[in-house]
DNA sequence: CGACGTGTTGATCTCTCTCAATTAGAGTGG
DNA sequence: CCACTCTAATTGAGAGAGATCAACACGTCG
């Protein structure tokens, strides 16, 4: 495929991203390395792995994970278009935490010194970068609120409503057609801490009483006000606006 | 108590803080707005709450929470001194955790204002944000991994690692005679994600087979080999050096 | 067409929760 | 100095949410 330059990125037009000045656009530009494609299922950060790249996420979904030696998994957060990847393996520390793609993915790719080039150049950029650890970090703790207080039925209502705002953002209409939804059935149990069956019987007993449904891919709120009543979430409307890195 | 200067901080002197300029501790102290006292078991941030400032926790322990409407709380992670409090809720976000001391605390206060002046006049101390805020994410994705895949023992194992090597940080020798522990097994059970009842059996059992030994807020390890093997910690020795705001 | 990945459902099993009761220590007030 | 109260730790018993085991359906693909 043909790179974009950053300047005319197709993200930027979202209203989820914030606007960014012409010197930060070329800083960015400059600090950019190339392009890379990962089909769905691959890898592109290894657990453990300690040189890794920094990349932004323009296509596709994919998600953080940290597994145990035995093999259980734990997704640590999805990722989707926009999503700023390898921040926490700065600093000569080894990654402890893989990624993976769930859909065909598509990242832009930064040498390792971008983090300190964006913090230098442009402190208002750097300001950014924090505030995107900051809010991933936050989306990590309402994981960890699900995980560790909410049951099943709780878990997975709430996942769905905070996976469908983000898919919808990403959307020109509000996702009334549905809105992309690639994880499976293990994807989700893995992010909440389920075994797989009880995921299905879970999900289908919701799916049954009419709060959702997904199919082929797409999934379709069918009664948002009871998702968020049953997930105990008081959730706003769109998410924040964000830095696009 | 008199106010101390920043750069005659005594938490300066561990090693596990990385050496400041000159010109970074003068910025750090005129951005610095004064310093409070907070009891165990007082709240230092309102869960919901918008206006709140920045702080260093210089003196005792704390911990950020989330709780659902019916009173489940999930505790995310526990802060010691030298962590850093508040870069989640900048930019009017509402803060979506709150924060609450665990034993007596002091603090330094910074104006809401500090996280930008950081970026804008010293980009080194920038970057040491950015790295600060995803060292703590990557705590509480440790946490994530462990209420979610890991089983009750497996849990405590893991925690009373992690906490005994940071509160082991604090002092001079190693934790030979044991290191402050300030959590009852109630704040246990809130990191965790079990039932209080089910903490104590399994808290029981682990002393009983002689892993550890928990009195008067002294936690002892007193076979770490064995409780690093039930918490499938593959962790090294001591943490990584890290900046102080 | 067989292998494989994903989804579905039923039948057990068990880890963890809830309920209940007891003990011990610290603090308070008369 | 002793009742009284409160918090934290402890232990037993029964219940239940979720795990594990097993089987089957369906679509895709080499």
């Amino acid at each position: 495929m043909t790179p974009v330059a950053c300047k005319d990125c197709p993200l930027r037009t979202l209203e989820l991203f914030i606007p960014h000045t012409p010197e930060q656009l070329a800083l960015i530009q400059s600090l950019k390395r190339g392009q890379i494609n990962v089909q769905a299922g691959q890898t592109i950060i290894h657990e453990g792995q300690s040189d890794a790249l920094l990349y932004t996420l323009w296509a596709g979904w994919a998600f953080r994970f940290k597994t145990l030696s035995d093999g259980r998994r734990q997704i640590l957060n999805f990722l989707l278009p926009g999503d700023f990847i390898g921040v926490q393996q700065k600093m000569s520390e080894a990654l402890s935490h893989g990624v993976q793609a769930l859909s065909d993915t598509q990242l832009c790719v930064f040498s390792r010194d971008a983090l300190w080039d964006l913090h230098r150049s442009q402190p208002a950029m750097g300001f950014n970068l924090t505030w995107l650890t900051a809010q991933e970090q936050s989306v990590v703790d309402d994981s960890l609120l699900s995980v560790g207080r909410r049951n099943a039925e709780e878990r997975i209502a709430a996942l769905l409503i905070v996976l469908f705002k983000r898919s919808a953002a990403m959307l020109p209409d509000a996702g009334e057609g549905g809105v992309p939804f690639p994880l499976t059935q293990q994807h989700i149990a893995d992010a909440l801490g389920l075994s797989l069956v009880h995921t299905n019987k879970t999900l289908r007993k919701l799916e049954r009483r009419g709060l959702h449904h997904i199919e082929n891919g797409l999934l379709f709120m069918k009664d948002g006000k009871a998702l968020a009543r049953t997930a105990d979430l008081y959730g706003d409307g769109k998410p924040a606006p964000r830095p696009l890195i």
